[in-house]
DNA sequence: ATAAAACAACACGTTACGTGTTGTTCAATA
DNA sequence: TATTGAACAACACGTAACGTGTTGTTTTAT
């Protein structure tokens, strides 16, 4: 029992609209087999067939013109364009991960600040616009490729309270950069970001050395929220006074 | 000194290209501070920083009507506007996870039937089209709350490896469904076919029990290619005869 | 036979510009 | 100062995949 539909029939048993079809017929993708003597467009099974794997593949993120393609080529073609297709989303969640970094870190940039801070936006941008291997450039003077490496893993892997609890920990420094490196206070703030520090870069204790002392050398740092030479100037003072206390 | 630039300049100095300008001045993004009598437009530093800021809210994925409405507005709706944004990324990133695993299934189908398996695609993307929570509902009556939770849990964390290897199996089972449930063959495939379940559902072995018998009943299977019938009748007479020669 | 429903074909709108054209203005040079 | 080449404004059309709306025609039900 061969089946034949209207367009509108065909629309009602799987959800395209008319126009769709419409449209698809125009583009030539699925073109009626045949039409009644008034025009009116008349679809059968091959047509239901070919639908259906048109919705397939667009499901897939395919183009039309992409789908046209394909489905007149064959296996060996498939393979390639799926390829191409992970590739392509495999790429897009990249730069999905650095915005939803980028977001949040402007989400609590105005959190910390209680307004709108574009120097620190700006900044957040750039640090997550490049891809991440341009990122840890400025170091390659000081850092070898594993230790770049390790970094870079570490900081893939921080969570969303990571990222909120070292932006806290910075701000906090910045906005008391200036008190007694001798003070309660500033031993408190140093202890609170090394405690981070180590938090994200795990108990190495090596790395985390090199870091500081590239950080020393460069006055601005990696990560997530402006590292500038405000802060690690701050870092610097409490440690000497910490050490000369000793 | 006030620096005061013309279409190109601007252009030049930012990377945005003119028709760029032009463009955001048309939708009214961007109104230059002044012209010259001939009409050429002119912009300031207050232009300037207008750029820069659309083009880190662009960065954040915001259209440009929604930033026209961001630069009018207080801090109070940009926390909003954020927040918004963050969800709507995650929500694509989900999409994208899904579509990645699709394609993923797809392309190890076309590996394994070495042409292309319609039905099978079109399984492949009924199960990951539904969201993940709609997937489980047929196993309503068989699972309580907790156990489906963990099958989502150990079901989000499985590898491209894992589902390589779980698509192989099933699909040796397909090759060879109506072999002697006694033979070596056999008894190896159904081997294989727990050790994977295994190794996806941990070693809990009660939940894996639980799984089997529903999945007797509903004689359709979870999971990123078909369990068909066909795979879960070959598994149950395996079973049997095994249980039997002991 | 007639009225209502379905349909075809066309047009315009959507986003954020790229590309190309025509006519005008600016800036540098002779 | 006149000329000429570069820069510019303003406009038009194209992009992807349709949604929405219109007009005129065909089909279907009564």
């Amino acid at each position: 029992m061969r089946k034949i539909y209207t367009i509108g029939k065909l629309s009602k048993n799987t959800g395209v609209t008319v126009r769709t079809l419409d449209y698809y017929d125009e583009i030539g993708l699925i073109k009626p087999s045949s039409k009644t003597e008034g025009g009116h467009r008349l679809y059968n099974e091959d047509n239901v067939m070919q639908l259906e794997r048109v919705l397939a593949l667009k499901y897939m993120g395919f183009s039309l013109d992409k789908i046209k393609e394909i489905l007149k080529s064959s296996t060996l073609n498939w393979k390639e364009s799926i390829e191409q297709q992970l590739e392509m989303v495999k790429r897009e969640q990249e730069r999905l991960q650095m915005l939803e970094r980028a977001l949040l870190s402007v989400s609590y940039s105005i959190d910390f600040e209680e307004q709108i801070n574009w120097p620190i936006i700006y900044s957040i941008i750039q640090f997550y616009h490049q891809d991440p291997e341009e990122i840890l450039q400025p170091y390659n003077n000081y850092l070898g490729r594993e230790e770049m490496q390790k970094i870079m893993e570490y900081n893939a892997k921080m969570s969303e309270e990571d990222i909120h609890e070292w932006m806290g920990t910075i701000q906090a420094i910045k906005k008391h950069h200036d008190i007694d490196p001798n003070s309660a206070l500033a031993l408190e703030l140093a202890q609170r970001w090394l405690n981070q520090a180590e938090k994200i870069f795990g108990n190495d204790e090596e790395l985390l050395d090199d870091l500081w002392e590239s950080l020393q050398d460069l006055q601005e740092g990696i990560a997530f929220y402006p590292m500038d030479k405000e802060v690690i100037g701050f870092l610097q003072r409490v440690s000497e006074a910490h050490k000369e206390a000793k």
